[in-house]
DNA sequence: ATGTTTTTGATAGTTACTGTCATTTCATGG
DNA sequence: CCATGAAATGACAGTAACTATCAAAAACAT
């Protein structure tokens, strides 16, 4: 947050406009429509929440809805933290075994999305596992968090990000992270997401051997 | 297969009706609807093809088509290997580390899945590759697997099913199995579906840590 | 053959999503 | 301040996957 590059504007130094009035209103549609989602799926469930109800609420029409987001479940699901994590993993010392960094990254971003809105990952946790079409979403973009993942553990070990090897790796510990927060949400958010999510990389870290423990 | 308990019926040795018309007929319906499905979809690609379409090929009314499978993706997917795997996992031997029964349950659930249809495992696997909606129900269904795999898992290390590590451990297994399909899929089906899925596991054995060669 | 139960098909409805086009709203150069 | 171009919106019509309901048809039992 707070990436913007404030650097020398145009504009006198105190008032900034910075993003037009255009720009200013989209992002106060976008978080009106998932404003607007998230009470009602609080109040009324998901299935129960309608695309019409849902534009209602946050004022706008319904075509509205669909240009801002693609599915209903993007709704819910979308943020902006694999941007954030890509770059978190390249600021990694290069030595440093992979699925370490990954700790690291996974840490920050947790405790990002945790101090921006910790009501946000709990209601994701909880649809997750009770929504299937949730949990699917969740899972395809989770896919594509994994190859992120593929790249730098290429790198790392200085493999072929498409080898079967590196492929099956990330996946797996995609799988492994995925389960996590199903635990989490199933559990009710007893204990830290990030305490359960390091326990899990340990096991996982040592491999899915004999009596891994 | 062939599981009907075929215990002394009330009917002469020789001729056994077994299954009445009815049970026939149902599973003849199955069938049919499964195999339009696979012809048209070969024809013309998975999102083209409607319900309308295989209800018609397979000449029956849409509704029929609804109250044999949920959804369309389930026309697909849907088989009955979930019972023989566990089976075969319960005849493993106690001992036996566990990701080694997953490896030997693996291995003749596939070799028997190819022997009954070999087209159609390449085509779940292509179509879980292409199409988001089919891989979202392809996971779902993996997962579900996973859930039998949690019981084995706790037995064998005399841990609660529920717990962190087991659950992650089997579901990072199941990652990694999905990606060995994907892989197998994009990579046109080069070499065997057994021998990619034989060395994802040996990489997940051997952790996710440091190197993982 | 007849009465019962199961399976089917027809029909109507809901909802997520797509495509199109006219209208409105902002941006910009004069 | 206004005219002009560009972007965003809303209204509308349409598709397709599902759901629910109910009467007709098929299989079963006696």
């Amino acid at each position: 947050m707070t990436r913007m590059t404030a650097a020398r504007s145009p504009y006198s130094p105190a008032d900034r406009p910075r993003l037009g009035l255009r720009e200013r209103k989209k992002i106060k549609t976008r978080e009106a429509i998932r404003a607007a989602t998230y009470a009602l799926v609080k109040e009324q469930g998901y299935d129960a929440t309608t695309i019409e109800q849902i534009a209602e609420r946050a004022e706008v029409s319904p075509s509205t809805v669909f240009r801002y987001f693609p599915t209903k479940e993007d709704i819910v699901l979308t943020d902006e933290y694999d941007p954030l994590m890509l770059e978190e993993l390249r600021a990694r010392p290069e030595d440093e075994p992979w699925i370490d960094s990954v700790r690291h990254v996974m840490r920050k971003t947790l405790e990002l999305s945790e101090r921006e809105d910790p009501e946000v990952l709990r209601l994701r946790a909880h649809l997750g596992a009770q929504v299937p079409a949730i949990r699917s979403r969740y899972f395809e973009s989770m896919t594509e968090t994994g190859r992120l993942l593929r790249q730098a553990l290429a790198e790392r070990t200085g493999r072929d990000p498409d080898s079967l090897e590196v492929r099956v790796s990330a996946m797996a510990l995609i799988g492994g992270m995925m389960e996590v927060s199903m635990y989490w949400a199933e559990s009710g958010f007893e204990g830290s997401l990030r305490d359960l999510m390091e326990q899990a990389l340990d096991v996982m870290k040592d491999g899915l051997g004999p009596g891994n423990p």
